[in-house]
RNA sequence: UGGGGCGUCGACAAGUGGUAAGUCAGGAGACUUUGGAUCUCCCAUUCGGAGGUUCGAAUCCUCCCGCCCCAGCCA
């Protein structure tokens, strides 16, 4: 795969280069990613779904996508096609391997007899209010189930009753027999199956008990053939369990390892939290360009391998860990500065008359489309008197370092002229509504013969010809590094991180833009078509900035 | 005060007993028809702390401190 970053050297494939040398699985190395289909896929997935894939790929091996779908009451068809869609779009392939925990349901229900007979498990009638009781706290130890030990032939025929459905939901579940007063609250016979008539997106009404994750998980490892079993640290405390039903069956044996989850500044990232802001109006949807979802950063106008490269360079360990947002940035920067093409757009214009030019008068520049890649070409821009600048170019009273435009001042207009403000034009409450200037015909192009040099060149519209554009210009979603940090994380919401800007001029090439396309507008960032965008009315995605010193020198400067 | 993890630059993160990689951020400069890009340089005498072992310790030992996870019939 194309990717800029080198390999990583991390904890998991050193175990990994430890187990081929020592062939404890034939050399073989299988992964699999396991989203369960309950919501949508966010960067944080992202980092383990490249974490499986390129390490598959690294090590000659393969990588599967299952659905963990064993929780009927919280998962739907429509997410499993969403999250395909997104392993896709980030470019990975799991071939025919496409596989559904709920596949495995019938054998999940035979090893669970098996156990029973090996009097590893037992069907126990205590409530939930109850099982919780009997499970004693984290420092005191739980109390066995007075259900515990029925018989082997009790049990068998009360689990076969309670799939038939005999028994109310909740009434009844299937539990490991394994220690009461293990320190580890997951060793406390823990529940395999538990009653749910729910309607199941694949299996339907077939079943009405169901597998819960640390009995279907290591049992869908172990059918798939999985070498590795990634997954994040919350589950460190599963493993002994993981291992005790592997070996009680005596199953294939996959290895389980645990690296820490991704944390990004300036935004959240667990689904529940998600899900607040998009159920609380915080942002439009799943897909909001805010949003640190794979949906979300797609539509936002973020590149596959800008994620791809981010999610190689963080790493992976087991630290907590909160990484800045600017190393994702940075990422989309890179990939965009080498491919993206450079266009002229104005996003809060001011009008500038070049008072010597002919009224009449249209000329077509030529621009190059992307310095980085000659192979792109160039274009023709046109150029007539009346023009429009940034706001932001134009300073009545410049400060220190300020090289733009002023009165008296020359700068150059990219791939035109250099001008100099003779003039400027107030409304009644002093804003500035329009600047005069005259023009060199010399520098056509934009270099003096002379060899004058100017400070500043700016982009420009030619009035006339503009095409009037929506911009969004997206911030941060939040105002501290660390939102989940907070007592409320709704708290820290930044009330600016979405600006729309419904009157920009941008430059007549643009017209064939659509949904998708992305662009750099010079000097001021990188834009994506967004798909409300029609001809009449083009919508551009602020994905990200450029690099503005200029910004930098002002806030310092404000800052005294 | 049960069990399981983790502490190396502002943020990620290498390092596996031989004298602290790299990346982002930040700073200084060069170059520049994007204050973009590119290039150069700077940015941990120190690895949570204290002892100890050793010729030598971020790496080994001891004790302490701090942070995270677990008491769903969620995953």
């Amino acid at each position: 795969m194309n990717n800029t970053v080198p390999t990583p050297t991390d904890f998991i494939r050193e175990m990994i280069r430890e187990d081929i040398r020592s062939s404890r699985y034939g050399g073989r190395v299988h992964t699999r990613f396991p989203p369960e289909p309950n919501g949508y896929l966010h960067i944080g997935h992202a980092k383990s779904i490249v974490l499986n894939f390129s390490i598959a790929e690294e090590f000659g091996g393969l990588c599967n996508l299952r659905f963990d779908d064993t929780n009927p009451t919280k998962e739907e068809a429509r997410y499993v096609e969403a999250i395909k869609e997104d392993v896709r779009w980030l470019g990975f392939d799991w071939q025919e391997r496409l596989y559904f925990a709920s596949d495995y349901f019938e054998q999940m229900y035979q090893y669970a007899i098996e156990l029973i007979k090996k009097g590893k498990a037992y069907v126990c009638d205590l409530s939930p209010e109850e099982i919780r009781r009997y499970r004693g706290t984290l420092t005191e130890p739980g109390r066995e189930s007075p259900y515990r030990n029925r018989s082997v032939q009790e049990n068998l025929e009360l689990f076969e009753r309670m799939r038939a459905g005999e028994f109310p939901d909740g009434s009844r579940t299937l539990r490991a027999k394994i220690d009461m007063r293990s320190g580890n609250i997951n060793m406390r016979d823990p529940v395999m199956y538990r009653i749910i008539r729910a309607e199941h997106h694949r299996t339907g009404k077939k079943w009405c008990i169901y597998p819960t994750y640390d009995f279907a998980h290591p049992i869908s490892d172990a059918i798939e053939g999985i070498t590795h079993s990634l997954c994040t640290l919350e589950f460190e405390d599963h493993r002994p369990l993981y291992d005790w039903f592997l070996r009680e069956l005596g199953l294939h044996h996959p290895r389980q390892i645990e690296f820490a989850r991704l944390n990004i500044s300036h935004t959240v990232l667990s689904k529940r939290k998600l899900k607040e802001l998009v159920d609380g109006g915080y942002v439009s949807g799943w897909d909001d360009p805010r949003m640190p979802t794979i949906a979300g950063m797609r539509r936002r106008g973020y590149t596959p391998k800008a994620i791809r490269d981010f999610c190689r360079r963080i790493g992976v360990s087991k630290r907590d860990n909160l990484v800045d947002v600017s190393l994702l940035e940075y990422y989309i920067r890179t990939d965009l500065n080498k491919t993206a093409m450079r266009v002229m757009g104005v996003l809060r214009p001011l009008r500038v008359v070049i008072v010597n030019y002919p009224e009449d008068r249209v000329e077509e520049m030529d621009a190059i489309n992307n310095p980085e890649d000659p192979s792109m070409g160039t274009r023709k821009v046109p150029f007539s008197r009346e023009l429009y600048i940034e706001r932001d170019d134009f300073r009545e009273e410049p400060p220190e370092k300020f090289y733009r435009l002023a009165p008296g001042r020359e700068v150059r207009l990219r791939y035109a002229y250099f001008i100099r403000c003779v003039d400027y034009v107030k409304d009644d409450d002093g804003n500035i509504v329009e600047v005069h200037c005259t023009y060199d015909p010399e520098t056509r192009g934009g270099n003096a013969p002379d060899g004058r040099k100017v400070k500043a060149t700016l982009h420009w519209v030619s009035a006339r010809h503009a095409i009037k554009a929506e911009a969004r210009l997206y911030d941060h979603l939040f105002l501290t590094p660390d939102p989940e940090a907070s007592e409320d994380f709704k708290d820290f919401i930044n009330p600016h991180s979405l600006i729309v800007l419904d009157s920009c001029m941008v430059e007549p090439s643009l017209k064939d833009a659509r949904p998708g396309d992305r662009y750099q507008f010079e000097r001021l960032g990188y834009f994506c078509v967004d798909k409300d965008s029609t001809p009449e009315r083009p919508v551009f995605n602020r994905i990200v900035t450029l690099r503005d010193t200029w910004a930098k020198i002002e806030k310092s400067q404000k800052k005294g």
